[in-house]
DNA sequence: TGACATTTGCGAATAATTCGCATTAACAGA
DNA sequence: TCTGTTAATGCGAATTATTCGCAAATGTCA
């Protein structure tokens, strides 16, 4: 009997400025290519810092979901002066402006990703850990109606689906 | 602008013994009454200890979602010498059997309720806080689909929206 | 370039939850 | 009903993720 978590998000509050088609192996500044990503913190009357400028870098780059401490670690290749409370607040500050999407997970630190340009769900198998992306789903229309009958509009959701193998 | 998470949760995982009636005001004891629940504890070879039995009492009397501090301090009123880490093992214990239902919400600690005999969601009011259940919606049909065509068979799912007042 | 509010780094502080362990008690079998 | 086995409890200490306070550093805008 396996245990697997199927979490399921998506996310339609806000246009993302434009996804960052940065190779894996290019280690260049996402602000600096993305004058996008600047004007997102400055709209916000937030400062373009070097610490910001190399945690969005390291999150465009991946493809899982990291963590903080994950993201502490890899940010650390790109500036090694960076303190986990940076990155801590720094995500926070991202996520507000919604440049990223946190996921909380049961009895796990919680997880990052890059806003992504398309609706997409997660699965998450938790015997390995692994956080897997999975197509989107029509999921949306029906929190979206559920939503519009309260007086809502959604800005984003996440859904957790405990499942077991057939 | 006001701020809200909507959260929803089915479940459909196993029958519920049976829906408790206890009045407010009767301090019964549950397992007393539902020797179903006592059943379920000793199918999965766990012993009906008075500490479970007032833990699922208290969580049956109440129609809000608690967290383990208040269930701790309610259940304090049926026994005195209880304590909190008895209360956290006890609610993990009771969600593994699959009597109650954990609610992770991002930035406060978990909420619980006893499993309920029909399908309902939830909505969390960010600002008061407040907690307050609304009809099932058909979304588990959805996640039934998508978790079928994974190849799993959903145990419980669990969304949390996040929506703005229109 | 300079003023100044934001942001950072550091380490201490919080908050929720778990753990270790000696003691207690549930309950299956005699 | 009594008893032995073993799970469950209570206590407080430990862990873990995250936040906070504050002085020093640094973006940003005039």
């Amino acid at each position: 009997m396996s245990n697997v978590q199927l979490i399921m998000t998506c996310s339609n509050l806000r246009k993302h400025p434009r996804s960052l088609n940065v190779g894996p192996n290019k280690m260049v500044n996402a602000l600096n290519d993305e004058p996008d990503l600047r004007q997102v913190l400055r709209d916000a009357g937030l400062r373009v810092t070097p610490q910001r400028a190399s945690i969005i870098t390291i999150l465009s780059e991946t493809d899982d979901h990291p963590n903080v401490e994950e993201l502490y670690e890899k940010v650390r290749a790109l500036d090694d002066t960076i303190s986990v409370a940076t990155v801590y607040r720094t995500m926070s500050v991202l996520e507000n402006v919604g440049l990223v999407r946190k996921l909380v997970l049961d009895d796990a630190p919680a997880r990052y990703e890059m806003m992504p340009p398309t609706n997409h769900d997660h699965l998450v198998d938790l015997e390995s850990g692994e956080l897997v992306e999975i197509p989107g789903t029509d999921i949306a229309d029906v929190m979206n109606r559920v939503a519009s009958e309260l007086g809502y509009e959604i800005v984003s959701h996440h859904t957790v689906i405990r499942a077991r193998k057939r």
